[in-house]
DNA sequence: CGGACTTTTGAAGTAATTCAAGGGGAGTGG
DNA sequence: CCACTCCCCTTGAATTACTTCAAAAGTCCG
């Protein structure tokens, strides 16, 4: 991979973009190059902090577990996002776990090579603040939604990002890019697999959507919007 | 207010802390200062985004509503934390509204002269990094929390937070040091005031808290932290 | 002392979980 | 190529945690 290729790469990133080619050089010069197979995890819940990454191609989860053993999905990444944000805010171990849903290929960078390059340049810490921002606005969103919203409205509004953030328009619909279980949408929705898979068939009667084993294919997004937003 | 006092102040707040008196000077004099009596609002939400504020002195409650006027109180800002982080972060209007449960004073700053600022001191840029970086842990802690755990848990984990933020060492215990409805360990829980209601009379009966008209006093932490653990 | 706000508690109702069992599809290995 | 196995999904039935509805009893403040 040429030089030019992989400075082109890090322009698009979330966390490089609008920056000089001059400071993109540095930061290439620094990177380290990581790739994480399928199925296996890049960060786990409880390491110790020691680099941030960059995903350039694949796609990966993030993940919290308490204690009990029962996990969240906190988001999905994909290429230009950033993976292992502690490295970043100065936390000391990673408070969630990243595991690879494709063979996935990353840019990183040690805590420390990154805070030096943040401090010298305050673009990039810009940029962090801002992908930060948006990113905590998403989750009170999300937790606002927890609390206010029953089951089958926080469904709708999952599979409706999903489909924006990752669909793919196919004859039968928008479909979601990537295998999506029962168990995952109830991971990410707070309920159990049982009420998702009901909600589901339930919508399939309707028409508003498709899916089969671990795929979702949204058939009629203005349904599912009714639905969200508790127009029932 | 002398110049030298105000400057001690700035020091100790999160946005400022470790951030040399020249640069300090600098933000001082670019600040404006708000003054918010108790019940009036700092910022609505919806609002265009037009500065970002620290808390000198009081306290204030930041909440997000939706569309059908169910409110959900995020937190609760005290001395020193930052108010309307929009400003940082770039979004145009402001995600939730921030009204003063006190008599407040703060310093603000014009988005326009914060990012000018930001740009020119990377280090207030990392500051805004850290303290954005833990708050969006603490939404994410949150967040599973609504997912996994059930009311009593939800309830007993958010009392001891705001023991442990804001509490005050009395004969009886722990004392929440403001006032604190039924209603807004609902808004907060993701719940309703009855059921806040008979949850603290049943700790009550237990002597794990004291509790009146927007007052509650914990008796016995540890007693909170094995309900909040869900060892029951 | 009136009146507004907050809290309490019972009773009924319900959304969603839990328990339980079975079905189907995709890949594997004989 | 078929049978076996592992996942994942589906669907009923019972249970329950929590909400909703309703009414009354404090408590604070002007």
């Amino acid at each position: 991979m040429g030089h030019q290729v992989d400075l082109d790469i890090l322009k698009r990133t979330e966390l490089l973009q609008g920056v000089p080619d001059a400071v993109l050089s540095e930061f290439l010069a620094a990177a380290l190059r990581r790739r994480v197979a399928a199925g296996e995890a890049l960060i786990n819940q409880g390491d110790p902090v020691d680099a941030v990454f960059v995903v350039i191609v694949g796609r990966l989860r993030v993940s919290q577990t308490n204690s009990e053993g029962q996990q969240i999905i906190i988001r999905y990444l994909g290429p230009g996002q950033i993976a292992g944000y502690s490295a970043l805010t100065g936390g000391d171990v990673h408070p969630g776990t990243v595991l690879a849903l494709e063979d996935s290929h990353l840019f990183g960078w040690s805590s420390a090579v990154f805070q030096e390059l943040m401090a010298r340049h305050s673009a990039i810490a810009i940029n962090v603040v801002k992908v930060l921002g948006a990113r905590y606005n998403e989750v009170k969103i999300r937790l606002r939604q927890m609390s206010t919203e029953r089951v089958e409205q926080r469904i709708a509004s999952t599979v409706l990002r999903l489909a924006e953030q990752a669909g793919h328009r196919t004859a039968r619909g928008i479909e979601i890019a990537f295998p999506l279980s029962r168990q995952d949408l109830a991971e990410m929705t707070g309920t159990t697999l049982h009420t998702v898979s009901r909600t589901l068939s339930a919508w399939e009667e309707k028409g508003i959507v498709t899916s089969g084993r671990r795929r979702v294919v949204v058939a009629q997004a203005d349904a599912l919007k009714a639905i969200a937003s508790a127009e029932k």
